[in-house]
DNA sequence: CGACATACATCGTATTACAATGTATTTATG
DNA sequence: CATAAATACATTGTAATACGATGTATGTCG
């Protein structure tokens, strides 16, 4: 994995994820494993700051659950983090297409 | 721009575009520019480290042209950044992948 | 002549991903 | 029952990054 290539995805994969339910760290860690057939597993050292990050940004929120198997730090995407999600998106398929047209040819477009 | 979303894309777009043809550092930007239709305008201060880095890397090697309009420094990808190349590329379509199936639901897969 | 484009380069700042390390608790497993 | 492994959270230090700001030349055009 090209550690340099993940920057800037990483609160795309994240906001992505709790887009759609509330999620805490470990499973989200196991969720990427799953989602990318073992080839991706995010380091705790890269997953927990980044979440901070998320809530600093105030795209994202907090809460801890106490259940019988154990403490839980669950996180909720908020709205300013669907537009940020969004626009995260637009510019993930922004690169995309420069690659894409950087690829196919540079004499004509 | 989210500029963080650039890193890692950086090399990759740089060596999408020597792969084709040698080009120097002024002419990527525009180059770039045109591609991404006035969106993205790599600034000189990411440019010229990234080519510098990839020659570092051996990935690139430059060499200078001194025409009747100045001089040039060119960039020609090397046999090991083509190979490094196609590493980027694989490992950009793993992270879009990972962002897809992520988008697609969680119940599943 | 003076503004702008072309062309290369470096420095400092803020930010990042990740390995390493640490602390608890819970769940196998021998 | 002991102990290893998995679950779950967190921080610290390191190396690397993108980019704005700044600098130096030369060429072009009104």
């Amino acid at each position: 994995m090209d550690k340099e290539m993940m920057k800037g995805s990483i609160d795309l994969l994240l906001l992505t994820l709790i887009a759609q339910q509330d999620m805490y760290g470990y499973e989200i860690t196991k969720k990427l494993k799953q989602l990318s057939d073992g080839a991706y597993e995010m380091s705790e050292g890269t997953l927990y700051p980044a979440l901070k990050r998320l809530e600093r940004n105030q795209w994202a929120a907090s809460y801890w659950s106490e259940t019988e198997a154990g403490r839980r730090k669950y996180y909720q995407i908020t709205d300013e983090g669907r537009s940020e999600l969004e626009k995260k998106h637009k510019n993930f398929d922004m690169i995309r297409n420069l690659v894409k047209r950087s690829t196919e040819g540079l004499g004509e477009i």
